[in-house]
DNA sequence: TGTACATCAGTGAACGCGCGTTCACTGATGTAC
DNA sequence: TGTACATCAGTGAACGCGCGTTCACTGATGTAC
């Protein structure tokens, strides 16, 4: 009956990274302690480390978590949304703003770890990358169905692309007053635009 | 002559700037120490506190810097472009992406400082990203003449943004080798799009 | 021009502290018989 | 089931160090007369 120890063993580990997920929600990547976090675990400081290699491997399964559930609200939008691809690509942009309003701190710490110089990003990072790609191309490919596949990944890259930029120089500047409405006009707008079928070159 | 203690004082200042840019822009910001700088500039460390009331100011300095060649750079593509208000932005947005992926570090510089919690952009900024924004809007509202005061300078935050965000990803993953030219292409994608007129709503 | 004094730029060793990580110890859990 | 022993999760005080910033001191520059 090993079980007790390794039921234990993960118990703690959901239970750092919940706190540490609180935390950075509260205050910010930077912010995020290692005391603080044993404190709030009902912890000691040492017990982290025989959970976790060090405090980054928490941030990035705080990270991984928080992709997932970006994911899965991009994906209940999509459910949600009418059938007509540009309105699903405008719907599903504008839950990713949403997302990333409503978890600015933890939706920043997705890129704010740094990564070791040279280092390409983890698997997980990949994965669910691709995953919310797939979300953007297959609207798109009905968009534009003669777009060859290199084509409809630029595009998707690029739309993708535009209202990531779009979000987070707006919500950087959320404190200067840059209304909600305001920013999922510009998302609409330009994927309105960019979604006008013409010459794709 | 009072002058000979105030030239020295400025001439400290431009050459501690100097190294620290160049410290930046080799190694990041996270890698700038007060010890290092000194050392290039062969001052003692006490002797920046002379000069900037901390590190933090020297940086802001570094970026103002950084921000007006930035400036000068999409301006001279401007002028060297041709009078087709489309390819002005093309041509603009390309210097953009260049200037970045040239001075990565620098470029990065300027967003990474992170300002006091809920206190704004320091005026420089704010009036040299009006210049820049001044420079998209000229030609679009060539391409768009009917458009009122408000929706000109969302469709330029937007268009702005947009690019921002297309060179930020692909710089972000420069490691995992995207192709400048690919990244070229997106941006003129993303704008000979936007910019196909239809309604702006 | 020369001398005495005041100022303040410039110095760099030392301060101070924040904080990730370790490590010798303990006690609960699991195993062998 | 009970007892002796081994393992290893869990502890938290202490380590170690990086680094921004200070501050008592010095010497060059500037001023007054």
């Amino acid at each position: 009956m090993t079980g007790k120890v390794q039921e234990r063993r993960r118990a703690l580990r959901e239970n750092l990274i919940a706190h540490a997920e609180r935390r950075i929600a509260a205050d910010g990547l930077s912010s995020l302690r290692a005391r603080d976090l044993a404190q709030d675990a009902g912890c000691a400081v040492g017990a982290i480390y025989n959970v976790f290699g060090d405090l980054t491997d928490l941030v990035l399964s705080v990270n991984a978590r928080t992709f997932d559930k970006l994911g899965a609200t991009v994906s209940e939008a999509l459910a949600g949304a009418p059938t007509d691809a540009v309105e699903q690509l405008v719907v599903m942009s504008q839950a990713y703003h949403r997302f990333a309003a409503e978890n600015h701190n933890l939706w920043r710490a997705m890129f704010d770890v740094d990564r070791p110089a040279g280092e390409s990003a983890p698997d997980w990072y990949l994965r669910e990358m691709g995953r919310l790609m797939a979300y953007i191309a297959a609207p798109l490919s009905v968009i534009f169905p003669d777009l060859d596949e290199s084509d409809l990944a630029l595009m998707t890259r690029a739309l993708f692309s535009s209202v990531h930029g779009i979000v987070l120089l707006a919500l950087d500047e959320a404190a200067s007053g840059v209304p909600t409405a305001e920013i999922d006009r510009m998302i609409s707008l330009v994927l309105r635009q960019l979604t006008a079928s013409r010459q794709i070159s």
